[in-house]
DNA sequence: GTGAAAGCGCTAACAT
DNA sequence: ATGTTAGCGCTTTCAC
């Protein structure tokens, strides 16, 4: 007996081989279908698999050429946005339904972090990438790094990257929001938005750009951050907004994050003054409780889940045409825009 | 030239070995930290590497006994939930400042799902195992089944598993809440809760229960529900409470989904029937925007992320001291009582 | 239908 | 300081 702490040694075809009597070819054979072999050594083989409690080294399996690891690396920038949580799942369901497992990396945003973790998932075999890109360097991604592994950009685009990529259609969507407000006379819309090396909050920008521009309405600059990444940066700049001399009549905020921030600043001082008109808050995403909160939003939702599970399908069209190099897919998802109200 | 679209076939030791003209081994030394080999054979091969852009194979190198894979396999119920997505969160966090990579597995609270992702990870070598455990059966999680491959069991206990365990004091925490409740008077308090077989439930309702004990209050069972799993069965319990002659005249909600489905049903209530004083909401986990929520909502708050932090550190304990079978340790953290107010 | 041999990429142990 | 050998667990190839 083995003293309770001291791990056996693992169980190896060999051990199951010489417990059934055969080769450890023979028991290769059973585990793997069971084709040419014969019914009855078939059971001998896996009872002495069962009685031994054997399991499949795959590490060991997959050295082989040609040997498939099942593995998929997905690096997001910050699992705890629900939103790429919801990308996350939609990746992960979709994959796993495919026979394939998940690798998760965690970049924070960071091209550094984003490059050590594509090099560590090569390493480990991946059989493919979905990668929501941070936007900086990324010679890591390009063919000469991937050696045609095949590859997934979700999310966010990247001008320099050839890959498959699903985006939403950010530009369109903003358009429409920001159209829609323009046309119930707002005309003092604020815009909060990240950086516009941000590929999405470059295009979300587009869009409100292009709204004002077809309503004949000019950007009012002072209205405009284009430098809020996190939620308090957003609110302290719908805070500074609230204090002008000429406050906005609505807002537009580019992501969940920023949303949510304006909203911090928003209601309070809807609470200070019950008696103006709330000026309506557009947002971009969708985010939890959005329709218990009392005060008028709109949304330009999209389905986060429904993208992951988009790149999901697309990894997994690459990885079932091995070899077949078709250009760079394009998928645009389009978004719906409603008020916030419950389901 | 190979054809752009074939991948061309790895880079091995050998191919970096004969490019610099040295053994393979002497190339493994330097991969490894070059201890023994003489520094101008190492620039030799270190200049071989990067020309060939070589990766180590972590597949091939970890099939040796011995060798660590540096993978951590991760089974959540459901990472869509923004607590569970905070848990990963933590464990990730803390894994890969180790060194360590995380196969990530949802178990979507099925026991089958969850024994076979764990049967896949064990298959691909993980050096340790954190679980939510979904609560069926647990024969996966024996000893029998582990072979001592470190376990760690996150926010879930389970009776019949004796691993280290993180949980967060559920009985003491909703013990608090509920008895700050009664001592403000209120008598017919609403419990709305998951099945007693969700051993968190389980042991908030004991809070609950003891509360009103230990305050010489009778629980009201027809204001008791422990069948809720779902945010819109919450939903369904509270608008039946409602609708009692004498409804409760406070809340509690033991989860953030369920909280959730109360107040879709408490808001509406609430805008039909201005007079009244509203029946406050205890709920346990915290829920993003609770604090723009116009409601009056307690919470019993505690720190998934810390729980998936604690987790991993638990886990790299063990790593750290293999073959010390030290008796299972149970970490409970502690629960923050506050309002719901803004950070 | 079955087995023996060889080798995947890498490295520990043992030369030299 | 460097190379040779051997073998990790598995499966392909080829022989019987």
């Amino acid at each position: 007996m083995a003293r309770p702490g001291a791990a056996a040694p693992p169980i190896t075809v060999r051990d199951v081989a010489r417990e059934a009597g055969v080769s450890s070819m023979t028991v290769s054979r059973v585990i793997n279908g069971g084709v040419n072999v014969a019914p009855e050594t078939r059971v001998r083989v896996e009872r002495a698999l069962r009685k031994l409690d054997y399991r499949r080294n795959e590490n060991a399996r997959s050295i082989r050429p040609g040997q498939r690891t099942g593995l998929i690396g997905v690096v997001i920038t910050n699992i705890t946005n629900p939103y790429y949580a919801q990308l996350l799942n939609g990746v992960e369901d979709v994959l796993s339904r495919a026979g394939r497992r998940v690798l998760v990396g965690v970049s924070h945003g960071n091209p550094a972090a984003e490059a050590a973790l594509v090099a560590d998932f090569r390493g480990r075999q991946v059989e493919g990438l979905v990668v929501v890109p941070t936007g900086g360097v990324t010679t890591h991604l390009g063919p000469r790094a991937l050696n045609s592994l095949p590859l997934v950009l979700a999310s966010r685009a990247s001008e320099d990257v050839e890959a498959d990529t699903v985006i939403v259609d950010d530009r369109h969507g903003s358009y429409e929001g920001v159209a829609s407000l323009l046309a119930r006379g707002h005309e003092r819309i604020a815009f909060i938005g990240n950086a516009p090396s941000v590929s999405t909050s470059q295009r979300r920008y587009e869009g409100f750009r292009d709204a004002h521009a077809d309503a004949g309405v000019r950007v009012v600059d002072e209205l405009v951050c284009r430098s809020a990444a996190l939620k308090e940066q957003g609110r302290e700049a719908v805070s500074a907004m609230l204090a002008l001399p000429a406050a906005p009549d609505a807002y537009f905020a580019t992501n969940n994050r920023l949303a949510v921030g304006a909203l911090e600043a928003l209601l309070p001082y809807r609470q200070a003054h019950p008696g103006d008109d709330p000026a309506p808050l557009l947002a971009f995403d969708n985010f939890d409780l959005s329709h218990l909160i009392d005060y008028p939003i709109e949304l330009i939702d999209h389905d986060a889940r429904a993208l992951g599970r988009e790149a999901g399908r697309l990894l997994l069209t690459r990885l079932d045409a091995p070899g077949d190099q078709g250009p760079a897919l394009q998928v645009t998802l389009p978004t719906r825009r409603h008020a916030a109200t419950a389901t």
